[in-house]
DNA sequence: CGGCATGTTTCGCC
DNA sequence: AGGCGAAACATGCC
């Protein structure tokens, strides 16, 4: 579920937590570094802000990060923004809980509240992080210009799925996002990213600026044409009907139309 | 049982 | 040095 669109669903939703004191800490530690209870206990939570797909929460001490690997969520006083898709018919397992974090703002309503950010994560990808050095990651996806575009990919010669899966690239892009730009953008992800044209360029970014907020406002990487359904269906194009393909490109499962995507 | 999954990180080879 | 692909990580689901 986690690309950078559910990460900024998460942002918006946990500012609400500005402004509180940190009460009670508790975290996996194995997806942890050392001292994250201590160094997060008792600080005041200046600033909720998202970079790329990592939810960063700064204090006034040190600045707290979520990454989400493939399958954590984030609930804020008890509620999930993104109900959960996948993993549908199983339960929210406290055992599969990676962190638990009470604000002061908790404790005067009920010491039995549930905490103002918890981080639930099945298959335990995903990490805690004290102060990360985020200084490599590529300008954001929902933001992204041409420029900014042709800047990141330098001379890269992978496949261009693989160039806007690369955080130092693009930040915030993921699977979902990656294939569906490219979908918008009429560009086939096998391509050679040192082989496409300035016109090419321009398209991909202007598609990270219209379909992925609109993404973002439906929900999130699951809703755009190519969503998790029209994927594993590899079923007829959305858009012109010819069949879809389907292969690994980089690692990761590409989706396209090989008919309108050049 | 085998294969797959919205993500990084690491290792080895150019 | 840096780009690149494959493997590793961890666990649930179909």
């Amino acid at each position: 579920m986690p690309e950078g669109l559910e990460a900024e669903i998460w942002t918006r939703a946990a500012q609400a937590v500005v402004g509180r004191e940190i009460a009670k800490v508790w975290c996996d530690e194995r997806v942890a570094p050392l001292g994250f209870v201590e160094s997060s206990t008792g600080a005041t939570i200046e600033k909720v802000r998202r970079c790329g797909k990592v939810v960063v929460i700064d204090t006034d001490g040190s600045s707290l990060g979520l990454h989400f690997g493939m399958t954590g969520r984030l609930e804020i006083d008890g509620t999930a923004p993104i109900p959960r898709l996948e993993y549908a018919s199983g339960r929210d397992r406290a055992e599969w809980d990676r962190l638990r974090l009470w604000t002061v703002h908790d404790h005067q309503t009920s010491l039995s509240t549930a905490p103002a950010l918890r981080m639930n994560d099945p298959r335990r990808l995903g990490k805690l992080t004290l102060d990360a050095d985020l200084s490599g990651l590529g300008a954001d996806c929902l933001t992204l210009t041409s420029d900014e575009l042709t800047a990141g990919l330098g001379r890269r010669r992978v496949a261009i799925k693989s160039a806007l899966l690369d955080q130092r690239v693009v930040a915030g892009l993921g699977n979902l996002c990656a294939d569906e730009v490219l979908f918008h953008a009429g560009v086939a992800p096998r391509r050679p990213a040192d082989s496409l044209t300035p016109e090419e360029i321009e398209s991909i970014g202007a598609q990270c600026r219209r379909c992925l907020p609109r993404l973002l406002a439906a929900g999130g990487s699951t809703h755009g044409e190519l969503s998790p359904e029209v994927r594993s269906a590899a079923g007829p194009c959305p858009l012109d009907g010819a069949p879809l393909a389907r292969m690994a490109i980089g690692g990761r499962t590409a989706v396209w139309c090989p008919t309108h995507q050049r």
